[in-house]
DNA sequence: ATGAAAGCGCTAACAA
DNA sequence: TTGTTAGCGCTTTCAT
């Protein structure tokens, strides 16, 4: 017979073992039709060296403080309804046996995460990982945590992480789009949710929700402007993939800028590239064989660029004398190949910061009105223009 | 008087309201000495337009197919305990109300989240995201989420990303250590508790957790030796801060290859940076005032050293014929600079990969068996050396 | 085959 | 000032 008591009717008679649950026996009461358990005593951990010793929890510093969880919480969360040397004592001990919250539990009640996901295309340009320096910065100083997804410039990747990241594991998205993504769904079906989400540097117009956006259009203009100024009436333009924004947005400020200049928009001098190498390099091969020639190449990126460089200087041909070449993004590569590269500094990092900090607004005020945000760009002139 | 059952003793007689508790209304039957709720009828969420939509849950689910939670669980779960009908059922109604687990909720229950961590240094050079990007995709294809947090090069935030991390966020964590680094007492903590570690890149010798290594030793011998062999006599070279692992090994790399050819050390020959551009540029300034004059050097990255190419050829020096310069991690920039990078290719992305499936391994089989594993890496020659 | 209830570790509302 | 209890959304054990 056990000689256990019902805390429910005090009952000792009419106790049934029923069971045990998570190492625990647990009883059944006859009298009253109630389960319960009596909580064995708190193993020490010392004698089970062979199991790795688990986390201390509120429950454990409750037991050994001989207070209720309750009061081990109001302590560690500073709460002012409590005893001020009941909680430095609590304090001490909480430090003493290494207490670590479990942000899962934390979560889970809170309903919030303080942890912002990111959705990347890429971490083969210099271009994201920079923003992400930027978004990481703002994201620690404010307290939040940063998962970051890589697409891999893959819409079915982009659709998985988006998915994952949504059930309850973030307070706020920021996604960069891949270039093979040109349907929006998985986005739509997120907004105007609890989760606030923020595009940045490639958006998808459209879309009621905010953006940080690079100067694309005026940027391209600008740049455009320079070399027609410099002489240039020849300027090819190597793009991305056209259902991207920027790629749209620079070709606009292209055209803008011919149309100023009365100089007719020739197709054939417009590349789409997927940022691959040897994409790159047929553009060039089937720009160089058009007349009359080119004269000026302005690229997606720095990386390719600099590619662009190397590879017109093996064909012996001039930079800039014959063929001004312009980037965009300031990247390192641009100082290094020679001649040094002028380029369109979109100022990345400024971009993955002001994202961050959108979200984390949003977030915070609960406010997801829907934001445009252009980051201004300037021209650096190097050698090669 | 309330028109209240108490569904403890069915008492409607002695029941008191006892506050509201979570929107709902709270009851306590003084018949029974017991505390209960009548739930609200389940309120439309269409009826409430301003407020986000909340995520459906698996009660949400149970009460529209009139079942319990346990059997919608088991259904999408595909327990074979549970009629096939009521299973396919179940399914098409979670599917349809766009159901999505609450991946902390089953965290927390299962103790694990799927969740790989990875400290990494910094993202200011290609080194790392390339490690990353391997990492990603070795853990994505096993179904494993990444939080990546950067140190940014420094000790205080390295702790706190690992801390933070490690309360039960990840079940396993990657780390890269920052250049600050050189007391381990916050790793050694975590050693032999449920979450495997594993280092990698730069790693702390003397803690018993698994490494993935570049060939830092022997590849810095072979570099050197070749230079050797070339006519080198007085060779650079560029190093990190003395406490990290691939300082101390290139060195050893380096000295053992001098040895080997009967040349002496020369200490002024040996430089240590921070990564920063302006101390690269201080060493080679030292470096130049040196006599008998050098002809080589070895430098930390490839990054550096496509800096000191083009610091050489601004100073007129000729590489390779004056000064040869090798590399080491063969990044994208080696190809761009001119004349291009010779580097001893460290093959970043493999090391990444292999981390992740060393940590996977742990995780999955709780082995934390400590290994240590090289990834050999090979010589590119290109026109610098 | 299905359901009731405990419990993961925590917070919050309320009672005492 | 402290404790009791419910509940966050899920999994699991046991009973039916």
């Amino acid at each position: 017979m056990s000689r256990v008591k019902c805390p429910k009717c005090q009952n000792m008679e009419r106790i049934l073992k029923a069971g045990i649950i998570r190492n625990k026996q647990r009883y059944f009461c006859k009298a009253c039709v109630y389960h319960f358990i009596i909580k064995k005593v708190q193993k020490d951990n010392n004698l089970l060296p062979d199991k790795p010793a688990s986390q201390v929890s509120l429950q454990d510093i409750a037991s050994v403080a001989g207070v209720s969880i309750t009061t081990v919480s109001r302590a560690l969360k500073n709460r002012p309804d409590i005893n001020i040397q009941t909680r430095e004592y609590i304090k001490e001990l909480a430090k003493s046996m290494n207490y670590q919250p479990n942000i899962l539990a934390q979560s889970l009640v809170n309903k919030s995460t303080h942890t912002l996901g990111v959705i990347i295309p890429s971490l083969d340009t210099t271009v994201f990982s920079t923003m992400l320096g930027g978004i990481q910065e703002v994201a620690s100083k404010a307290g939040y945590r940063v998962i970051i997804c890589n697409s891999n410039e893959n819409h079915e990747t982009e659709i998985a992480n988006i998915q994952g990241l949504m059930n309850h594991l973030i307070d706020g998205l920021l996604i960069c789009h891949s270039i093979q993504t040109s349907s929006f769904e998985h986005i739509r079906i997120h907004i105007g949710k609890r989760i606030p989400i923020v595009q940045f540097y490639r958006v998808a117009n459209g879309l009621p929700i905010s953006q940080i956006l690079a100067e694309d259009e005026v940027g391209a203009e600008k740049v455009t402007d320079y070399l027609i100024k410099k002489g240039c009436r020849r300027i090819a333009l190597l793009l991305g993939p056209k259902n991207l924004s920027i790629t749209q947005k620079r070709f606009k400020g292209y055209q803008m800028s011919l149309e100023k200049h009365g100089i007719n928009l020739d197709i054939r001098l417009l590349a789409h590239v997927d940022f691959l190498q040897e994409s790159v390099e047929k553009a060039l091969e089937d720009w160089l064989k058009i007349n009359p020639k080119i004269d000026g190449i302005i690229s997606i990126s720095d990386k390719s660029a600099a590619q662009i460089i190397r590879l017109l200087k093996k064909k012996s041909i001039k930079i800039p004398e014959e063929i001004n070449v312009f980037g965009f993004g300031n990247e390192f590569t641009g100082q290094i190949v020679e001649p040094e590269l002028s380029t369109f500094d979109t100022r990345t990092r400024i971009i993955g910061e002001e994202a961050a900090r959108l979200i984390i607004e949003q977030i915070i005020s609960g406010n997801q009105e829907v934001k445009s945000k252009l980051i201004s760009g300037e021209i650096i002139l190097r050698g090669s223009a």
